[in-house]
DNA sequence: CTGAAAGCGCTTACAG
DNA sequence: CTGAAAGCGCTTACAG
């Protein structure tokens, strides 16, 4: 009956249609359906209900909002949702979110100083309750301030001076890898390390590192880049051009081992052969890869969902702390294992 | 000074410290800067602005949203945001979105009719404006009932049925790959098309055999898969294992093809001599593979840019029309181009 | 040019 | 068990 949406129903529509008052109905339906006879008799109840349903009744987030002066809206900044890594954090805490009956409201900052202030204000000016952040910076400033403004939120991926985060526990999947590939016999070893204002590529950096050292073994040659494809063949480059170049490259992303082992190529290198190459995050790419990609795996949405639920504890008032889950490597022919 | 923001700011409060009416001061906030004296004397308005600035005012979203019907809130749905082609259209959306004062409510619907229901409900409880659509299925069904309850939307990079729709012009796409395989020699084509439920594979396979049909080439073998590498990997299996195996495989995505170049490997088929193999979309990755990979760029940004675009002029109750933009092709060494 | 009032839809003490 | 009232923050005719 192509009814036309000619009126969104309200409570007062329901009420007057069953002769109660709206503030009857509310409780009705706010009342929990199995918590009995609280709100109403039972007789009321079922009738509210019954033309709720029927009606399609859907509260509208203006009125209980401005009402109860919470939007049960979430805001999530993070670099950039076409990095894979984040897209599937964020799907993480999405779903989380739609389970506690939130949504959620995203924006890039690109890794910018100033257009992570002026999405975090946008987000602010949305009234969201509370935010997670996918692009924290080690240089945890504008967090500090933020903090001390009263404004609540959670860390997600990196983290960040003691704000509350839940992260994959970085340092030791760079140890994993270092094992992994000192196992290989690969004394000679440098890392494509990422951005050095994040804390992923860092700490997986002095994971690796302190391995080494611990072995009593040179320091592994360190090149920051950025986090893609691109990046990483620069920096691959850099390396591979050098007269006593590493037999074995560890980068702290896939995208970048991809790149890496594009530059290999160009350098008549047999990936898994003439040079170890492995990634990190191990991405559904990794393992499809023509030649595959030895990495380390990461329960990203399990971080998403995770960081979503440590939030809504928060906004409760609970005590919260940060959270750390273990990374797992998978060897795989580019690391010349398990060809 | 770490002035925890007790309170957040409204138009009262700036009322009663000016000894203004609320009424007055709305008034001034909504009148545009620039247009002289119309709210207010110009002495009020200074000073109005003037202190709504230095207090950081953000006008309520629920206040302003329960009074004039309007959420400044856009609805977009994605089959999944992990899908780099989709996460890239949705930048787009996103940032159109954000310079028009609106802002956006995104959600997964992984191409499961059930799901795609109960997030548009979802979104539409929020009381977002206007949807966009990313995950439209041939079978227009679900839209067709949501256009006739009045919903506004407009699909993107998917179109269906007569719905308004920016989108790529993905039979010439498909024809461009057409044409660089034919110019290579390549008669013996196959085609990895996708899901048959997803305009793009359909129309990019259309164009692509209509080409073949029209020099009076025998028909391209088509298979269906999922837009991924394991997809594109199991589908290309299943070509090579064929006695007659094609010469040359178009996958209509880029992780398909990567798929594709896996199983090719598999064979001990050096891609880009022993078989050709390109992809579409032309992501990031493509350039930069350790084998470059032939591809067909989409605009993808801009189409969301637009889509964005085209669902505020429908709010606003413009007639539009839908949009389709062109592709390009780069040749590179994975069809043995430009190696 | 500015004020005063009404009302959007909701929730929540307070009565009875 | 149910009703009546107040009020969240905002905008917008309506006066004057």
């Amino acid at each position: 009956m192509a009814d036309s949406k000619a009126r969104q129903v309200t409570l007062r529509f329901i009420a007057d249609e069953l002769g109660l008052h709206v503030s009857t109905v509310s409780r009705v339906l706010n009342g929990r359906a199995d918590d009995g006879a609280r709100a109403a008799s039972g007789d009321t109840a079922t009738r509210v209900r019954r033309l709720a349903e029927e009606l399609g009744y859907q509260p509208d987030p203006h009125g209980s909002g401005l009402r109860t002066g919470r939007s049960k809206l979430i805001g999530v900044l993070v670099p950039r949702l076409s990095d894979l890594v984040l897209a599937m954090i964020y799907e993480g805490i999405d779903e989380a979110a739609g389970e506690l009956g939130l949504a959620t409201i995203t924006a890039n900052s690109r890794d910018d100083e100033e257009t992570r202030r002026l999405r975090t204000r946008m987000l602010l000016a949305r009234r969201v309750e509370g935010l997670i952040f996918g692009d924290a910076s080690l240089d945890s400033g504008f967090l500090d301030r933020l903090a001390a403004d009263g404004t609540k939120f959670v860390l997600v991926n990196r983290r960040a001076g003691d704000h509350p985060a839940v992260t994959a526990d970085d340092r030791l999947g760079g140890r994993l890898a270092a094992e992994h590939l000192l196992a290989l016999g690969h004394v000679d070893a440098a890392v494509i390390a990422g951005e050095p204002y994040a804390s992923t590529g860092v700490d997986r950096t002095a994971g690796f590192v302190g391995l080494y050292r611990e072995r009593g073994l040179p320091a592994p040659r360190v090149l920051h880049s950025p986090f893609d494809t691109a990046g990483g063949r620069a920096a691959a480059e850099t390396l591979l051009a050098d007269a006593d170049r590493p037999t074995a490259i560890f980068a702290v992303n896939d995208f970048a081992a991809i790149g890496a082992m594009g530059a290999a190529r160009d350098h008549d290198l047999t990936v898994g052969r003439d040079i170890a190459i492995m990634g990190y995050n191990d991405t559904p790419l990794a393992a499809e890869l023509p030649l595959p990609l030895t990495s380390v795996a990461v329960p990203v949405r399990e971080i998403g969902r995770r960081a979503l639920v440590l939030l809504s504890r928060l906004l409760a008032g609970d005590e919260i702390e940060s959270e750390r889950l273990a990374p797992t490597l998978t060897a795989r022919a580019s690391t010349g294992a398990d060809t």
